[in-house]
RNA sequence: GGUGGGGUACCGAAGCGGUCAAACGGGGCAGACUGUAAAUCUGCUGGCGAAAGCCUUCGGAGGUUCGAGUCCUCCCCCCACCA
């Protein structure tokens, strides 16, 4: 991805997109002066980042675009305390050894977005154990702790909502979590010359303290931006399917899946996050929002979406797989292929195995290869699933209960495709 | 510490001696309709079983009874009011 160092102001860019959430004063002036340098925390609490955390992403992408320079702060340090914000109970603590592997991972994962190279505004990486690992506490509470007032922490209703908890409370571990958040700040304003930090809008309290320190340590002035959450129409919490949430890692999520994530968003939602998640500018936005209107049969503002993020994350080729997976899947063309190319499309759909003698002769009970592979949660629910005309092997609906799976199902002897419903396929290799 | 009300399946919530694997709603899954959308309508939603049926489940442990979410005893936990 190339950034150009054009002069469009961050913020009516991210205005437009229904990116802004709120700033704080002057911050657009600030932006429109001269190039800054603009930074975003990520928690490494878990092994990938998933699609919530693309919103905060694309602030960035959208910063340095705008030709500021981004930094991407891996929580390493910070990961090892779980910020309170938006939890209502304590967070369990992971070892130093799984955050600083997380931090890897996501560090890994934020490089397909942000671009590390440009000469004028690279991005930067930055790991706050680096500073808070080794940081003297006596020397912390001197100088930093001094300048938190107890009082207006407690007034934080991050922190009132857990004061009011008398069960679990709130350890002093995450108490002190802003003051942490803070000195990241104050470091990265001293060390990088960064004045902006963004985020989600639960950061705001975070983020004003930050703001804060700077202008009382360094007697600077600092800004914030914090973008909303994200919604979906229907109500149903942003980038989760039956699957669990849709994350990063091609391991975790497969191309495919990610893609199909995208495609399967409702027209209510699909400009909103063509807005949020692409690029596209307002005028393709826009053909497309008609388009969707005039004539939704085409998903245009699907594929649009879809195409557009995955590119951007699993690179031409995983887009091009997870589009081909998707014409056979979806476009009927399943019945001619041969082995080989089903291996190869299918690489991406969850998959299970099989021995061969298993099918050999009589074969075994569908409803048995169903619950043994999980695809069905027990027998009795791929029974069930099955009576409901919902069980496709091959892409024939199954009506028989009592249906064996023999090596004449095989296709050349190598797969079973079962499907459950309208979308959810699964490959079945024959092992032996 | 006292008094009262509760703890039921994924969630909420009925049930108050057999007809209870447990009403109803939500969620989830599937079907129809569509556009791999939404809305709507329909079915399913503990396990095993082709079925009959069997097994496990109603906070925990005991008990009464031919039979217990349902009654009794003790224990644990929540909530409200009082102190």
């Amino acid at each position: 991805m190339s950034s150009h160092a054009t002069v469009t102001s961050v913020l009516d860019e991210l205005r437009w997109r229904g990116l802004l959430q709120d700033a704080t004063e002057g911050a657009a002036e600030h932006f429109a002066e001269s190039p800054r340098t603009v930074y975003i925390g990520f928690d490494p609490t878990g092994a990938s980042l998933h699609i919530g955390t693309l919103l905060p992403i694309m602030g960035l992408v959208h910063a340095q675009r705008a030709g500021h320079t981004p930094i991407a702060l891996v929580g390493g340090g910070t990961g090892l305390i779980g910020d309170p914000s938006g939890k209502t109970a304590e967070r369990r603590l992971l070892t130093k050894e799984q955050v600083a592997e997380n931090a890897e991972a996501i560090r890994a994962q934020l490089q397909h977005f942000l671009d590390f190279d440009v000469k004028s505004n690279p991005a930067r990486m930055r790991n706050n154990l680096d500073w808070l690992g080794d940081l003297p506490l006596v020397d912390f509470l001197r100088d930093i702790g001094k300048h938190f007032s107890v009082n207006q922490m407690l007034a934080k209703e991050s922190v009132k909502r857990r004061l009011a908890n008398e069960e679990t409370g709130i350890s002093f571990t995450e108490f002190s979590y802003a003051l942490l958040q803070s000195y990241d700040f104050l470091e990265l304003h001293r060390t990088e010359g960064c004045t902006v930090q963004m985020g989600g809008s639960d950061q705001w309290g975070n983020i004003t303290a930050g703001i804060d320190l700077v202008r009382r340590v360094q007697g600077a002035r600092a800004y914030g931006v914090v973008s909303p959450l994200i919604t979906q129409a229907s109500g149903v919490k942003f980038g989760k399917t039956e699957e669990g949430a849709v994350w990063l890692d091609a391991a975790m999520t497969s191309p495919f899946r990610f893609y199909q994530y995208w495609i399967n968003v409702e027209d209510a939602d699909v400009v909103k996050y063509l807005k949020y998640f692409t690029l596209l500018d307002v005028r393709r936005i826009a053909e497309l929002e008609h388009d969707l209107r005039t004539e939704p049969q085409k998903r245009s503002a699907q594929k649009a979406l879809a195409d557009d993020v995955t590119r951007r994350l699993h690179g031409e080729t995983g887009l091009a797989r997870a589009q081909q997976a998707t014409r056979v899947l979806f476009g009927g063309e399943v019945e001619g292929l041969g082995a080989d190319d089903i291996a190869d499309i299918f690489a991406d759909v969850p998959s299970h195995d099989v021995a061969k003698e298993q099918l050999a002769g009589p074969g075994k009970a569908l409803v048995d290869l169903l619950s043994e592979t999980g695809i069905a949660s027990s027998k009795g629910d791929a029974r069930r699933s099955i009576e409901g005309g919902g069980v496709y092997l091959n892409n024939v609906r199954m009506d028989d209960v009592a249906r064996s799976v023999t090596m004449r199902d095989a296709i050349k002897g190598r797969f079973l495709l079962i499907r459950m419903g309208k979308k959810r396929y699964h490959l079945i290799g024959v092992r032996g």
